[in-house]
RNA sequence: GCCCCGUUGGUGCAGCGGCCUAGCACGUCGGCCUUUCAAGCCGGAGAUCACGGGUUCGAAUCCCGUACGGGGUACCA
């Protein structure tokens, strides 16, 4: 392996609602890169929208980060060396930093008022021309700036854009970004209420902060030139840009609610597991160059390059989303995969979880002696309660009808709960081997083939006509109960059959 | 409109000038296995590598156009 850098990268997303899985993904590759490098992984909040800002959103954003194992090294609450890590508590050094642009000439006070600037837009509009502020407010004086001052109307502060020339950006994934500067406008670095716009802020900020690697969407790509024009008026040095491809739904426009679940704690509350998220959304824009797909994190985390990032659009699949999930479900620890079932089991009734009649705490131990048999029949974790639920309810109520299977007539059903009640009761150990060896002798005492006899005990142990293995089953059921069953089933068919026959 | 980025089967990727009669995976179809359902195994269909020009002995791979898709064009990030 090559020794590379520390890498120091941040994640900064913007408070203004849940975490996207596309913010997720950059978060994810922000984090890889740390940990490869042996770097740190930053947290930086960029709440500089006081109209946009929620104030749900911080904590949505650190409990997707921790869902997902993305541990911090600095960012709000646990601080860090360049505390603190939310904008609007270092207003200060944007507004010294616009200071210092207006002195050295690269930025002025501008008083156009929103009304002027749209008035400008809509004539621009009308005159067929590209809409576009006209830098107008380089020619104001100190002494006209101080007036509107005076009168109350609001002022920013604007970047003076170079009128013409080529600015040259390297990014990491596409190589060289061209960008004629003549089309480039003076734009807004300051706010009128004081707050700087992203362009300051984090340009600003990464410099501060040592931030060795932006690494954000392709929606940036065309605004990064005023980036690089800001730190060159401020005489620092330019990071790396790594400009990620977009994560697009199936029609190939920006993911939405319209398209399923959009964010990260909806996949958490749908049953997918975080290694397997990861997983996935890794592989949205990168590839470890190989066909290697199932990866644990720490086998991404070593093989991450950012030369391998991709440079076109990912569509996003919830089908090998779900296959992804159950790949990490059949290789996870079993008393892990067990724990993380639980959650899934005990919640309420009206929430997915298993019946309200069903006390909890449930019992765990049930849970864990079927993982074994579970796993591979589940594609997300919520899928195991439709599958076991019949083992923690008193009764079951089993359908006669199903009890009789294809090529199958009422007596062999008959002979298969007798039988099989009989051959339960004798046994000595009551453990899966066992029974499967009792029962499967049946076959040769009954005459009846192994499906025509373990379809009538399936539905009336578990009232289902789809369920787990059934000696495995049976065990964890135990023998008073699953006798209990197969009498009860007896009865019911008994009942069922007679009245048929009338 | 203008600017930027992209374009390999339905989907995600591999391919970085000859090993490609284009490989893998998801999905799909058929079969095997089988106590149900899965899992697993075997096999099939599915791509004129967006299109058109170059460069080259040779191009999915390099260059230029066109088309299409996406992004940007805010006192939002």
């Amino acid at each position: 392996m090559t020794t590379e850098t520390p890498a120091r990268v941040r994640f900064a997303p913007s408070p203004t609602g849940v975490m996207h899985i596309g913010g997720l993904r950059t978060a994810l590759y922000d984090w890889f890169l740390a940990r490869k490098t042996g770097g740190q992984f930053i947290l930086r909040i960029e709440d500089t929208d006081r109209n946009r800002y929620d104030p749900d959103a911080e904590w949505h954003i650190k409990e997707s980060l921790k869902w997902l194992g993305l541990d911090l090294d600095e960012g709000p609450e646990i601080g860090g060396p360049y505390a603190p890590y939310t904008q609007s508590e270092r207003l200060q050094l944007y507004q010294d930093a616009a200071e210092r642009l207006i002195a050295s000439g690269d930025a002025y006070y501008d008083d156009t008022t929103p009304e002027e600037l749209a008035a400008l837009r809509q004539r621009q509009q009308a005159a067929g021309q590209p809409p576009g502020y006209d830098n107008r407010g380089r020619y104001r004086t100190a002494e006209q700036i101080q007036e509107s001052r005076d009168k109350g109307l609001e002022v920013v502060v604007r970047f003076k854009v170079p009128d013409h020339g080529e600015l040259q950006v390297e990014d990491e994934v596409r190589g060289r970004l061209k960008f004629d500067l003549s089309l480039l406008q003076d734009f807004v670095i300051l706010k009128s209420d004081g707050f700087p716009t992203y362009h300051l802020a984090h340009v600003v900020d990464d410099y501060e902060m040592g931030i060795t690697h932006v690494i954000r969407g392709e929606e940036w790509i065309p605004s990064c030139p005023r980036h690089v024009l800001i730190q060159r008026a401020l005489g620092i040095s330019t990071p790396k840009y790594v400009h990620v491809p977009l994560i697009t739904a199936q029609d190939g426009a920006k993911l939405s609610k319209r398209h399923g679940a959009q964010s990260a704690l909806e996949y958490r509350d749908a049953g997918y597991t975080p290694d397997a998220v990861l997983n996935y959304l890794a592989l949205l824009g990168w590839s470890p160059g190989d066909d290697t797909e199932v990866m644990s994190r720490s086998e991404i985390a070593s093989r991450f390059e950012i030369e391998r990032i991709l440079s076109h659009p990912a569509k996003f699949s919830a089908q090998k989303l779900e296959w992804m999930n159950q790949q990490h479900i059949m290789k996870a620890d079993e008393d892990e995969l067990a724990e993380m079932m639980m959650p899934y089991l005990e919640r309420p009734e009206e929430e997915g979880g298993l019946l309200e009649e069903i006390d909890r705490p449930i019992d765990r131990s049930i849970v864990r002696a079927m993982v074994p048999v579970l796993r591979e029949r589940i594609k997300v974790l919520p899928d195991v309660i439709e599958l076991i639920d019949f083992l923690f309810v008193d009764e079951v109520q089993p359908n006669p009808e199903e009890m009789i299977g294809r090529r199958m007539d009422e007596e062999m059903v008959f002979t298969s709960l007798n039988a099989s009640i009989q051959a339960l009761e004798s046994l000595e150990t009551f453990d899966g081997e066992a029974i499967e060896q009792a029962l499967r002798g049946l076959t040769q005492s009954t005459g009846l083939k192994a499906g025509q006899l373990f379809t009538p005990i399936r539905v009336a142990v578990t009232a289902k006509r789809i369920a787990p293995p059934l000696f495995e089953s049976i065990e964890v059921l135990g023998r008073e109960r699953t006798i209990e069953r197969l009498q009860r089933g007896l009865a019911i068919f008994s009942n069922y059959a007679g009245n048929r026959d009338d």
